[in-house]
RNA sequence: GCCCGCUUAGCUCAGUUGGUUAGAGCAACGGAUUCUUAAUCCGUAGGUCCUUGGUUCAAAUCCAAGAGCGGGUACCA
């Protein structure tokens, strides 16, 4: 709810002549700058302090009529701030006091000093006004602490709770740290594509989208391994990415489906010579970011002192529960094993799970819950891993490792595999344990492979997730504590709290406001079908050229392009006298009946075009606007005639039959002799052109046109039309 | 996907066994105040109790369905 005694003070800030949202403002100090100057002046504000002009959002205000204090903070912090009406005079806080609002920034010009209690303060000599809030803040003292609206509000939760916004700067400063570090030791960063062609580099499923020029189905990577493997294979010996990844699958405090993800590349390393380098780099990070190495999450401590125990996934498994799966080749004497030993997994399928899965399966059980201090887990089974280099003394498995920490998995790395025959021998595995049902697994390919065959060094490198690190260091149990804006499913505009993007309904022809069809009249096709009304476009979403392509594709009929031309003629007509959008509302005059030729049924009139339009990338409110032509037709689908831009459309395309029927009966038949005078009478009388619709042609007062008005404009436009 | 929980003023929260006109603090508005710092004091205004439907003489409260969010679990690496 936008604040009415907010707006009131705007419009007083105006009338006095002042902008309500300054330009710039010229800052020599940050806050907490000139907090430590004035801190360290002495306790006296007689002292002569140092000048300094600041910016801030205005938190707190404590008035005693000619003294104010207030607390601005910027992104360094706060200060306070004493606008004394002896310095800046009684004007001056009486403005402050009659404009300013808690939330709304200003700038301040003044001394360093400080209070007679002491405080470190700012003594204005001036003040500007810099932005109007018309919001408030959340509550000074407690902040904003509902869940979902820190989430969605996340400049709120910003603004008002120190602690989050701590974390977030932990997290750009570890990411930033991370780069540094990695920079120092040789490495490069490099950018790889998100908008892939196949699912590559790990197990996952993807996010899948459409290109349309290139008219192929696209995904969102899960990974970007395989593209710095082949940048390794291209002479960067160390190359890294900050990659966000995309993983469409379940979530929950410890997964996102939109993440970020460092991975690096080392050539000529192993797994071994990766451990030593990571316990290394976590340890600058830690060491230099927290400054202890022992990290309390929750009641859980977590000691980083290294050295951290290495400890493959057989002994792991073997110390946890006594079962030793190097004895037991296959699934089935695993899967006895388990029952005998009454270990109950709680995952569906176990009965047809590989052997693989299965050990997977029991190490999560029995094993990572209990490694909480840092572990390089190692030597997993070959079959998770097809892109792992195989261990020179056992096939079974591979050299690879993971980093668990609070039982959570945070870096996983191996050997890469570069042995082009053997990685060509995993993905046939991979597309026959497809074949089996397994649907997670990777296609084959190809383009990685000839790679490989034209020669990779050896290397080793790692997968992080940032944000499940960050979560660990911050003491935070969510990802979404340490992710800015996570994905939040839309709120519709919901009683008290409108839409604020959607335009208000226009009034109806007779002039009473409407009201927008309730939703559940509408089937849920339609709906999305048609999108929400609006008053103007700021954009049709087709160009006049893709509009007339589609134009010539589906209108044949001679008689009905030429009214929809005409149509488009008087759309753009109203659309210069209104000050909207010519382009755009011309598109819909061209294409409003673009399904006429091939849809008779007034039932699905529009219904037919609305699917093509939407598909050709039309403003979905622009779809609206044309099916509203057809409201009647179309009344079962609960669309209604409502913006600006819909009884606009309804006018233009009305009106047009009516021009054409006045001049046809003209001698000369020519629109140019039409008179205004004339249309104007045969648009009263009923019997003429009984088949244009008059209710149509007074839709123009929906969007803002006397009727006599309406029609001097139509003839007009598409007199100059003739001519030219 | 399934199970459980939460949703009351812009914010933070009360609200008894179903019972008068739903309350408080902050923020807002009017007033007092030249050293406050969660300023204080006096006064005013502010509500679709998430939505819809039901039970009842009576619903924020009970029931049902739905929405959003959170937690658990499963799928999934």
């Amino acid at each position: 709810m936008i604040d009415e005694s907010r707006l009131a003070k705007l419009a007083a800030i105006r009338a006095a002549g002042v902008l309500p949202y300054a330009e710039r403002y010229e800052r020599t100090h940050t806050l907490i700058e000139a907090r430590d100057l004035a801190a360290a002046q002495a306790g006296d504000q007689a002292a002569a302090g140092q000048p300094v002009r600041v910016a801030g959002r205005v938190l707190t205000r404590r008035a005693f009529g000619k003294l104010l204090f207030l607390h601005l903070q910027d992104g360094s912090g706060r200060c306070q701030v004493v606008l004394d009406a002896g310095v800046v005079g009684e004007d001056s806080v009486a403005r402050f006091q009659a404009w300013v609002d808690l939330g709304d920034h200003i700038g301040v010009e003044g001394d360093t000093a400080r209070t007679k209690k002491g405080e470190p303060s700012i003594w204005a000599r001036d003040w500007t006004f810099l932005s109007k809030a018309l919001r408030p803040l959340p509550e000074k003292w407690k902040g904003l602490s509902d869940g979902e609206a820190r989430q969605r509000e996340r400049y709120l939760d910003l603004v008002s709770n120190p602690g989050t916004r701590e974390r977030f700067r932990f997290r750009t400063q570890f990411v930033r740290a991370m780069r540094r570090y990695l920079d120092d030791h040789g490495f490069e960063e490099v950018d790889t594509p998100v908008l892939q062609t196949k699912v590559t580099g790990a197990l996952a499923r993807p996010f899948r989208t459409q290109h349309n020029a290139m008219d192929m189905e696209c995904v969102l990577r899960i990974a970007p391994e395989t593209w710095l493997k082949q940048c390794v294979a291209g002479g960067f010996d160390r190359v890294y990415e900050v990659a966000r990844c995309f993983r469409n699958e379940g979530m929950s405090p410890a997964h996102l489906q939109d993440f970020t993800m460092v991975e690096w590349y080392a050539a000529y390393w192993n797994y071994r010579d990766n451990m030593d380098f990571t316990e290394g780099l976590i340890l600058h990070l830690i060491d230099s970011l927290l400054g202890t190495r022992l990290v309390q999450v929750g009641d859980v401590r977590i000691d980083f002192t290294p050295p951290w125990p290495r400890v493959s996934m057989r002994d792991l498994i073997l110390d946890a529960c006594g079962i030793d799966y190097a004895t037991l080749v296959d699934a089935d004497a695993l899967r006895a094993a388990i029952a005998a030993k009454a270990i109950r997994l709680e995952a569906e399928g176990l009965d047809r799970m590989s052997r693989g899965n299965l050990i997977d399966q029991l190490y999560k059980k029995v094993s990572r819950p209990a490694l909480v201090n840092p572990v390089f887990v190692t030597d997993h089974p070959i079959d998770l891993s097809p892109l792992a280099r195989s261990n020179d003394d056992d096939p079974a498995r591979v050299d690879r490792y993971q980093l668990v920490a609070n039982g959570w998995e945070l870096i996983n790395a191996y050997s890469e595999l570069v042995d082009p025959l053997d990685q060509r021998a995993r993905f046939e595995q991979q597309v026959s344990a497809r074949g089996a049902g397994d649907e997670d697994t990777l296609p084959l390919d190809e383009d990685y492979l000839r790679c490989m065959e034209h020669g990779m060094p050896p290397m080793s490198g790692w997968g992080m997730g940032v944000e499940r690190f960050v979560a660990l260091l911050t003491g935070q149990d969510n990802l979404r504590e340490v992710t800015l804006f996570p994905l939040l499913k839309p709120l519709d505009g919901g009683p008290g709290e409108p839409d604020d993007t959607a335009a208000p309904p226009a009034p109806a022809a007779d002039g009473k406001p409407t009201e927008q069809a309730p939703a559940e009249q509408m089937s849920t096709e339609h709906r999305a079908l048609l999108g929400a009304p609006a008053d103007d476009l700021d954009d049709a979403g087709l160009s006049w050229t893709a509009a007339r392509a589609l134009f010539d594709e589906w209108v044949t009929t001679p008689s009905l392009r030429r009214q929809m031309e005409h149509a488009s003629v008087v759309m753009g007509a109203m659309a210069r006298a209104r000050g909207a959008n010519e382009a755009a509302w011309r598109v819909l005059g061209l294409l409003h009946n673009l399904d006429f030729d091939r849809v008779k049924e007034p039932e699905r009139h529009c219904l037919v075009a609305a699917e093509a339009l939407r598909a050709a990338g039309l403003h979905p409110a622009g779809i609206h606007a044309i099916a509203a032509h057809n409201d009647k037709g179309l009344s079962a689908t609960g669309i209604r005639c409502l913006s600006v831009l819909d009884h606009a459309v309804s006018a233009a395309e009305a009106v047009v039959g009516l021009v054409h029927a006045s001049s046809q009966v003209l001698p000369s038949k020519d629109v140019a002799d039409l008179k205004l005078k004339s249309l104007v009478k045969r648009f009263h009388k009923a019997g003429f052109a009984a088949n244009v619709e008059r209710d149509l042609i007074e839709r123009c007062a929906g969007a803002g046109f006397e009727l006599e008005a309406f029609l001097a404009l139509a003839l007009e436009a598409l007199q100059a039309e003739s001519v030219s």
